[in-house]
DNA sequence: TTGTAGGCGTTATCAG
DNA sequence: CTGATAACGCCTACAA
């Protein structure tokens, strides 16, 4: 059997297109770009004239005098924790709905000891517009190097150190007072949680917020067990909450994974969910479907949260004055089997 | 409280460099380049200029005359079904453990109507220097186009046409032969399976090595229900099969996604796993560790196929004539409970 | 409205 | 070993 394998295609300039449509380098520029003023046949003479050849503009080129590198970075923590958290393809499609449209690209990058220089590195080459950072971790000090080198950057959920930069974040407080009106609403009496680890501003936020919800309820005592977000914790944390408090029979977790860690916990112990304990998740991540029951939780609208860092990210690049803001969304209570 | 931003710091060029060091630019560039054949006074000096200016190469400058993007392509299948599948965080972490070295971007792109177009554009506009294709979608004529035009690129898992393309892939006929003696090992008699669509390559071969492993047992028939690798066709599939093979005492699951659907109906059926089903699933996803009981499973390598498709896309890159090939890792049984 | 010309920051090819 | 000098492909005043 001959193999024919075509040749690769030449690269096709604007110069060519300009030879084959008569007219000069610019106008075809001016065409390329949309220029408006721009005569109606010589246009379309142009426009065939680039058909015919298969002309794409080189965005190196362009890059370069335009000095924007039409490529935003994302960058997720380190890769034990992103392997199997469903958060993140959320995030992705959330972000790529904005970028893609404008043909942006979406550089993803995951947190490492050298990934912080890179990230630096190529906004500096210009090799990237901005950064939008999620998670990144509570030591990491790549947020204050670029805010201080006044690189467009947007952060994913409140800093923990105040620090003048653009966050997205979810309203944690108002989440956990959902589900203390949820659980004291069904009639439980002796309720608990299972926290985040205490020094991260979600976790902390979701506490406090659950603790004054319950407060202002009536219940003025909580117990809690922190874990640190992940599945395993959650078992853990549970075991512990039932050597605590033996009787309760009311349980905001403060994440699906948890919560996904404590189900068989419960259930070993001979505790019906939701009959003898009511659990809310908060997330509703996919784990909170993979849950049995299904979670009842906390919604967090992160397709429209990374949506918003996104543009928010642009409005950086394109204006670098923007002052920096804090947008907050509203979390929802979605009602499954649990709770 | 008085602000005080400090302004955006200037570009440095490689033309400051040569000045403040004495020296030209194309020496500045070997230095930067590592050209060996400098004098070890001068390439001192440029460094201590760099170093003093902050100097950082402007990469689209540099793409531009060396026409590489230093960019790769990594397409995933729409949002839909890319959120919640466990699956691509190892992709992603494998992917990125050969480019982050190297300096190379990974550009994340989700397939849709006008994805396939963008990569194309994209590539062809010295954007991306290739792609590394997942999932892509049956009927996605995307792998075609970009073996057609010569562009670099890799496929995960065989394609369903014959194709001049370069894939990695696992074993998957050896996967399931694993899985059938296991089952048959256990002393199981009536094993039955859930395959995935049978319009998907993998699952197809899921199959049919599934059935001639079995075959090879002694035991010549096998009831098969087709899920389409979702979670909830899990649960669907596991249903009719309880009807048609009632006594069931062993079963493999062609996705630990499936299986993870799938043991919910076994427990409201009364059926305990594994004293009365043994169960194997297939791919070691963290929906097996999310399984109750934890899933044995056959494990594909991700993250080392994952890597490779990388290598194999960057040999491309740099040797456009590289030889198409196939690379198969093979699988890996993981015991844990359910078998 | 169109064309000319200069420049974006690097690399690469030659001489020297 | 080093330094001019010419690309690389495009955008953008500025001039016509």
């Amino acid at each position: 059997m001959s193999v024919s394998r075509r040749p690769a295609p030449k690269r096709v300039t604007l110069e060519e297109v300009a030879r084959i449509a008569g007219v000069s380098r610019a106008t075809v520029s001016r065409v390329v770009n949309g220029v408006t003023s721009v005569d109606e046949n010589i246009r379309q003479a142009v426009e065939r004239a680039i058909s015919t050849t298969g002309y794409h503009p080189n965005l190196a080129a362009r890059a370069l005098v335009t000095q924007r590198a039409e490529a935003v970075a994302l960058v997720l923590p380190g890769e034990e924790r992103m392997v199997g958290d469903p958060f993140f393809g959320r995030i992705i499609s959330g972000v790529s709905s904005v970028l893609r449209p404008l043909g942006l690209h979406l550089v993803l990058m995951v947190t490492g000891k050298d990934t912080n220089d890179q990230v630096l590195t190529d906004l500096r080459r210009g090799r990237l517009d901005g950064a939008i950072l999620i998670y990144s971790d509570l030591t990491d000090p790549l947020p204050a190097l670029l805010v201080n080198s006044r690189l467009p950057v947007v952060l994913s959920g409140r800093p923990r150190r105040p620090l003048r930069i653009t966050y997205v974040d979810v309203n944690q407080q108002a989440g956990a007072g959902l589900a203390a009106s949820h659980l004291v609403g069904l009639g439980r009496q002796r309720i608990a949680t299972i926290s985040g680890p205490l020094d991260n501003p979600a976790a902390q936020d979701r506490l406090t917020g659950f603790r004054a919800a319950m407060a202002s309820l009536g219940q003025a005592s909580v117990v809690s067990v922190a874990g640190d977000f992940t599945r395993e914790s959650g078992g853990v944390a549970m075991e512990r909450l039932l050597t605590e408090v033996p009787d309760l029979d009311g349980l905001f977790i403060a994440s699906d994974l948890m919560a996904h860690g404590a189900l068989p916990v419960l259930r070993r112990h001979g505790r019906a969910v939701p009959d003898q304990v009511a659990i809310v998740g908060f997330d509703d991540s996919s784990a909170a479907l993979a849950c049995e029951p299904p979670l009842t939780t906390i919604r967090q609208p992160v397709e429209a949260m990374a949506a918003e860092m996104a543009r928010q990210l642009l409005m950086q690049v394109e204006h670098p004055d923007t002052p920096t803001a804090a947008v907050i969304f509203d979390p929802t209570l979605v009602v499954r089997q649990s709770a």
